[in-house]
DNA sequence: CTGGTTGCAAACGGTTTGCAAGGCA
DNA sequence: TGCCTTGCAAACCGTTTGCAACCAG
């Protein structure tokens, strides 16, 4: 999933188009180098003079979410965060005064560690949190097929 | 904080009480091997046909949580889930069907290897979240007293 | 013409707040 | 008596759903 351009060829090929507010979601998250909740890309959306209602967006991202163009994740608050799905996973570091969110570079099985010891633009860090998505053994045993864990 | 007694001879000492619910809630995560929602908790106190308003709970839940008695986490739902307070840090493994949550022993640095690699209940994991959290330089220069967080 | 897209209103689930009543020290 | 605790109602916030109108291929 790297460039717009191979994401409009990719939403299209399933029948989809390169509507405006997608188009805009989507280059605002490659913009972006840290992640967008809806309300943050709802305000982009109003700077920019755009119109689009909470429902088209959260439609969207729903939407963009499921083709795997685009990932969420939680924090503390609870709600979603948006980014663009990458070939590398990322970790993220939040700031608990100011809600900053930073990613840092890559998926390092030793980063707990390292990060946990100094961090570029974080002066402390006072927790993390770890969890693993997956299928437990019954779960697998009655969904052998499914392999994104994105349906509902 | 260890045992419920020590809890309950905690909170005395700030001045509160170990309310039926209170003692409740806490005897019900310590019983439980794994985080539990509030909704959770609202279903056991019906089961033990205990009355406790969702208000009285979330009351609750905020104020061990502000003591440091309990922690809440979040996972991809989006809700809080509390587990008490340990020495070691846990971390978690979610079934994306079911929901089941394990909890997996102690902190270890090279724990997203390992854990990709091989995991006990778990079939398949797809994928995880590591979020740290912290106070950002910025953040940090103008709380330089903040130890917690967990105020507000 | 058809199916993807949009806006509006309403609902929903988890959580919080205000207020008045209750109960323990 | 005073403060902690509780219940009820209502609000809140992020998010979802149903429905009808709309628009592009």
């Amino acid at each position: 999933m790297s460039n717009l351009a191979d994401i409009s060829r990719r939403l299209k090929s399933q029948g989809h188009r390169f509507s405006a507010a997608r188009s805009f979601i989507l280059r605002a998250l490659d913009k972006s180098r840290t992640p967008l909740s809806a309300t943050d890309l709802q305000k982009l959306f109003k700077k920019h003079k755009l119109s689009a209602d909470r429902t088209t967006l959260y439609r969207e991202l729903k939407l963009l979410t499921k083709q795997g163009i685009i990932m969420d994740l939680r924090l503390k608050d609870g709600k979603r965060w948006y980014e663009l799905a990458r070939a590398e996973h990322r970790h993220h570091i939040v700031c608990l005064k100011c809600d900053k969110i930073n990613e840092l570079a890559g998926c390092d099985p030793g980063l707990v560690d390292k990060t946990l010891k100094r961090s570029s633009d974080f002066a402390r860090i006072q927790s993390h949190s770890l969890v693993f998505f997956g299928l437990c053994k019954l779960c697998a045993k009655k969904y052998p097929a499914m392999s994104s864990g994105q349906e509902s």
